[in-house]
DNA sequence: ATGGGAAAGATTGCATACCAATCTCAAAAG
DNA sequence: CTTTTGAGATTGGTATGCAATCTTTCCCAT
């Protein structure tokens, strides 16, 4: 067993990334530490942990929210995403074997089956992963896990936003970046890289989506279920 | 005033980074609490601050490290600086305007200056912050802020081991950079900043030095007389 | 003497209790 | 209707206690 602090922040992320807790929901400290039933102290470390990853802001004698990106923010966070990919993908191009590519096409296929089946959930947790995926090629830990923190965090913007994707052309996006990868034409594939996080963004039909969330009680119970009894399951 | 936590976790982060914390390091949660006169969960916080941003290291039910980096995780880190420059570069090249380039060609003359003053110590400043500046252009601070924890990953190493840098190379390499990216010739700047990389591990004689480490107390004294005084200044 | 093991001591991880500073929100005053 | 005020809640931090674990030291058997 690890800490609990970072147990307690594990969980908050699962909560945040399936959009269980969103943008702008207080995290009362008393409330999660009723929730997880530890003291204070261990909430407070474990908020300091979500703030320094980004999904959660602490305001100064206000308490902990749910960050709530700015639009400004939102792009960074892609064009982010853009330049890391654009790094691996210069550091990959004729240096992977052919196990990689076929990793690659094979998680493509995967994410065609999904929209083939209308499973939009799915397909877009999939959508996500084949970026994941190519960072993970880079056999880079310290790389993967900077990636993996931006990709949380586009999570929180998911929250914010009525998302409409165009699978077909972001799918073939990932098609053609395998291409031209293998095919060692970096340049082109670094383009396609950032036209395709900026088609993904356009895919954000930026609105306030001002939908309700839940009590961080009710949000939160499926994961202390799953983790441990909690003391009162009043469920 | 911020967190007090805050406060202090960078407080000892400038200690890292100056090398007066050296990898190895035992930072005892009560040593720590006195000489910065505060109660032992604030220290706390402050590690887990320092966990996250990789500059040090906690082991269960035996205390908080600063971090001695693998020999992997040495490689990783600069390829990792190595790939997010590449996407900066590829952000940058043709969309940056006079202003940029020439900030980075003075900042070059400043350090030419350095060697030729034989000032080592403040070239290897500069020369670390030369890519600082080559970040900052891209006017991405999320990019900004994972590039920046690298840069102080790297004081890591450079406490581990003896630096023997070929400055008129290096120096030579951050002209050339910006040359190529002013012309738009992105793949051959790419190409350039990963040897220009691997120049700079070569420069490390990657032996196991043995410095002898300053007592924590001994190395944070300057720091909190800057900020406050302490409780008992044996010094 | 020397390697192994047990007991003593130190440190971490966490809980509880307490307090000052600050924020929130609703009621009272103008 | 706006401003002020004050009670209550929340945060940031301290102090203390205790169980679990790690470290060190000392003792004993080989």
């Amino acid at each position: 067993m690890g800490n609990r602090s970072d147990e307690i922040s594990k969980v908050i992320t699962r909560a945040i990334i399936n959009r269980r807790l969103t943008p702008g929901c207080k995290l009362s400290e008393q409330a999660l530490a009723d929730v997880f039933n530890v003291s204070r102290a261990v909430v407070r470390q474990a908020l300091i942990r979500l703030a320094d990853d980004g999904l959660v802001t602490v305001e100064r004698h206000r308490g902990a929210f749910v960050s709530r990106p700015s639009h400004r923010e939102a792009m960074e966070i892609y064009d982010a995403l853009t330049m890391l990919e654009q790094g691996v993908a210069a550091q990959l191009s004729g240096r992977l074997d052919q196990r990689g590519w076929s990793e690659l096409r094979h998680h493509v296929e995967l994410q065609h089956k999904a929209v083939e089946e209308g499973n939009d959930e799915l397909a877009d947790q999939l959508g996500s992963h084949f970026h994941v995926i190519l960072v993970k090629l880079s056999r880079n830990t310290v790389v993967q896990e900077m990636h993996a923190q931006l990709i949380r965090r586009t999570a929180l913007l998911r929250s914010l936003v009525d998302s409409r994707f165009d699978y077909c052309g972001l799918l073939h996006d990932h098609s053609e970046i395998i291409d031209l990868l293998e095919a060692g034409r970096v340049a082109k594939a670094q383009e396609l890289i950032d036209t395709h996080h900026r088609n993904v963004v356009k895919g954000y039909l930026m609105g306030e989506n001002t939908e309700q969330s839940m009590s961080v009680h009710e949000a939160l119970e499926p994961y202390v279920n799953d983790a441990k009894t909690p003391v009162n399951a009043t469920s």
